[in-house]
DNA sequence: GAGCTAATAT
DNA sequence: AATATTAGCT
């Protein structure tokens, strides 16, 4: 692996806050820290300098403004088009806002006023988003990841990747705070999950809360589950009235598809035991048992780590950030005409 | 507050 | 295209 992971100069820090004082504060903090450091007090230039040299900024310290969406913006398009790692800091760190930076991508948050051994620490985040990045394209290859950067010399790297990612049996990772992209991919198994919930529940019983508390999967929202939830019925809806349509051309619609509990799905991947496929070419789940690895099995999906606040086999999600080939994304295969 | 649906936003 | 969020309603 080639790691030209430390610039010469020190790590390229990009400060934007709308106070100008503060900025040449942090400024001497940063240099004292032996980072290299340009400061901004406006949204619009730090961006333009961003996309001018994004490939020269290691990390973004951004203030939150008092109009918390310019910060925000800056945060989503950051971490969404550059992914560069962002910290931001602020005087208020009442926990519903540093949870709306952190679940929007943010690496840190650090809070007003500043201590000089925190700017110090906050190196590591650069390389937890490089670990991380090459962590998810060569799954075979983390023992040399962690090897290189141990023989840099940067303890507390290994240190936040052995804490950072944790994976168990199942390649399903077990935070959340693992992953980058801040939007939940359903994959096979979490939609398996989903299944499994919806049918030991009753399609016509299952609700969110209901489906949520049943999935057992760390951080995951009934938001979500809604939302999925949702587009889930609307699946059901249109693949009964396709089995249904021609049948009755022109005299009567059948809008209500309160058919059965028979639950038909179309996956994009072919490999499961609980699965066979029927003449439309749909796959029909047959088993309506749990997955192994989901609720009710005497699973336990302890791997000794520190947060572990679900003693009864909760998981996180599992999304991947970068999947191109989707393989393990659920397809919802709707009628094309 | 929870849930549903449709519409809209990202 | 998939997911998230919002609005209007029961």
């Amino acid at each position: 692996m080639d790691h030209e992971l430390w610039p010469s100069g020190g790590l390229r820090v990009l400060v934007i806050d709308n106070n100008p004082s503060y900025l040449s504060v942090m400024e001497q903090l940063l240099i004292k820290c032996s980072y290299k450091v340009t400061t901004y007090n406006n949204v619009r230039e730090a961006m333009s300098f961003i996309y001018g040299n994004q490939q020269t900024v290691d990390l973004i310290i951004c203030d939150a403004f008092f109009p918390t969406e310019d910060s925000l913006l800056i945060l989503r398009e950051v971490t969404s088009k550059f992914d560069i790692p962002t910290v931001i800091m602020s005087s208020n760190g009442d926990t519903r806002t540093v949870m709306k930076y952190i679940t929007n991508g943010a690496s840190d948050f650090l809070i007003k006023p500043m201590r000089i051994e925190e700017l110090k620490n906050i190196w590591q985040h650069v390389f937890r988003k490089k670990i991380g990045a090459e962590h998810r394209k060569c799954n075979s290859a983390q023992h040399v990841d962690q090897l290189s950067y141990r023989s840099m010399g940067i303890n507390q790297a290994t240190t936040a990747l052995d804490s950072e990612i944790r994976e168990n049996n199942n390649g399903t990772v077990t935070d959340i705070r693992d992953l980058k992209k801040s939007r939940l991919s359903w994959t096979m198994q979490l939609h398996r999950q989903f299944i499994a919930a919806v049918n030991s529940l009753g399609v016509d019983k299952a609700v969110p809360k209901k489906i949520l508390e049943l999935m057992k999967v760390k951080h995951l929202t009934r938001e979500q589950v809604a939302s999925h939830l949702q587009k889930y019925r609307l699946h059901l809806r249109n693949s009964t009235q396709t089995l249904h349509k021609d049948d009755t051309p022109s005299s009567s619609s059948h809008p209500s598809p309160n058919e059965s509990s028979i639950l038909r799905t179309q996956l994009n991947n072919s490999s499961s035991d609980s699965l066979y496929i029927d003449q439309d070419g749909c796959m029909e789940i047959t088993d309506y048992s749990l997955p192994r690895d989901d609720l009710s099995s005497g699973s336990n999906c302890m791997l000794g780590e520190r947060n572990n606040y679900s003693p009864e086999g909760f998981q996180d999600f599992r999304w991947d950030p970068d999947k191109q080939g989707s393989e393990t994304t659920y397809l919802w295969n709707f009628e094309a005409e």
